[in-house]
DNA sequence: TATTGACTTAAAGTTCACTTTAACTTGTAT
DNA sequence: ATACAAGTTAAAGTGAACTTTAAGTCAATA
C-alpha cells in the first residue's frame, strides 16, 4: 500500500506542510517520489513511529536529525545510536516522574476546589492545605539546579 | 523566612529573569516588594509549586494566567477554575499514555541495539521487527485526527 | 480543452517563551 | 567615599517549530 502525504498527516494527527517541513529538516529520508509528489510505503511507517515518539517527548528536531544522520550511515554508527537511545530512555522516565508528580498535585487541586465549592468558600480548605506534602519544587537537589555560582 | 529572586530561580530550576518574565506575564500575583525588590515569602510557595507544575504539563502561559485571574477574583470563579483543573488533569492523562507508549518504544529501541551490536549489523534485528505491536499512530481514531472534512 | 484538486518548492511570516541589553537604583563591604 | 553585587524596568533580540503565501505542476474529470 502507498499513502500520500496528506494520509501519513493524518495518521500523525499534523497537518502536510508541517510533514513537509520536517522532509526539508531531513527527518524524512529515503521517501520515494512519483512525479515529484512524496509516496508513503509500509516500510516508512516502521520510522514514522519513531519519529513520532520523539516529537512525543519533544526530542528538538536537531537532535531526531542526527539520529537519522547516524542511521543513514549504517552499521558503523550502531554504539552511537544505541547511546541516544539510552539518553532519551533517561529523559522519558525524568518527563514521567515530573508529570506523575504534577498529576498528583492535579488530584490534589480537584479535591481541594470539590471541598470548597462544597462549602461555598476557599478559605475552610486554605487552612488544610498547610500539611500537604512538599512537592517537586523543593526536591530538586542543589546540584542540579542553574545559575548557582 | 524570605527568599529574593535568585533564590526562588534556584529552587524551580530557572534563571531570575524567567521569573522577572513571569511576573510581567501576570503569573505572580501578590508578590511583595521592599525598595522595588521583589521579596518571596513562604506563603508564596504554594502558588509557585502549582506553578510548576503548570510549566511542566506545558500549559501555555496564557491559560495560566486565566487561572491566575480567576483565583485573584476569589470565590465566585470556583466552579470556573474546577473545570480548569478536570480539563487539565485530562490533558496530563493523554500525556501520560504517549509518554508512556513511546517509553517502551525505547525499551524495544534498546534491545534492537543490543542485539544488532552482538551481530555486529542491524540486518538480523530487522527481521525480527516485523512482529512489532502496532503504536500509538496506528491508533488514533480517524475522528480526532486534524484537517478532515 | 478547460477546470479542479491535490500536490510541489522557496521564501517570508508567525507564535511562543524566553533572553539579552542598557541604563538605573540600592544595600553592603572596603 | 567609593566600588561592587544584586536587584530593577522597558525594549529589543533570539531560536525553535511551525505556518502561510505565491507561483507553479500534474492527473483526472466535466
Amino acid at each position: 500500500m502507498s499513502y500520500s502525504i496528506k494520509e501519513v498527516a493524518n495518521m500523525m494527527n499534523v497537518v502536510p506542510s508541517t510533514l513537509r517541513y520536517y522532509d526539508s529538516m531531513g527527518l524524512l529520508p529515503n521517501i520515494k517520489k512519483v512525479n515529484g509528489r512524496r509516496v508513503f510505503e509500509d516500510k516508512d511507517f516502521k520510522w514514522l513511529r519513531v519519529l513520532n515518539c520523539m516529537k512525543n517527548i519533544n526530542m528538538p528536531i536537531s537532535k531526531i536529525k542526527e539520529y537519522v544522520e547516524l542511521a543513514q550511515e549504517g552499521d558503523s554508527t550502531l554504539k552511537e545510536r544505541y547511546n541516544m537511545i539510552l539518553e532519551q530512555k533517561k529523559i522519558i522516565e525524568k518527563e514521567l516522574k515530573a508529570l506523575e508528580d504534577c498529576y498528583k498535585e492535579f488530584e490534589y487541586k480537584e479535591w481541594y476546589y470539590e471541598t470548597a465549592i462544597k462549602a461555598g468558600t476557599e478559605k475552610v480548605v486554605e487552612n488544610i492545605t498547610s500539611t500537604l506534602p512538599t512537592l517537586e519544587i523543593d526536591k530538586i537537589p542543589k546540584n542540579e539546579r542553574k545559575d548557582e555560582k
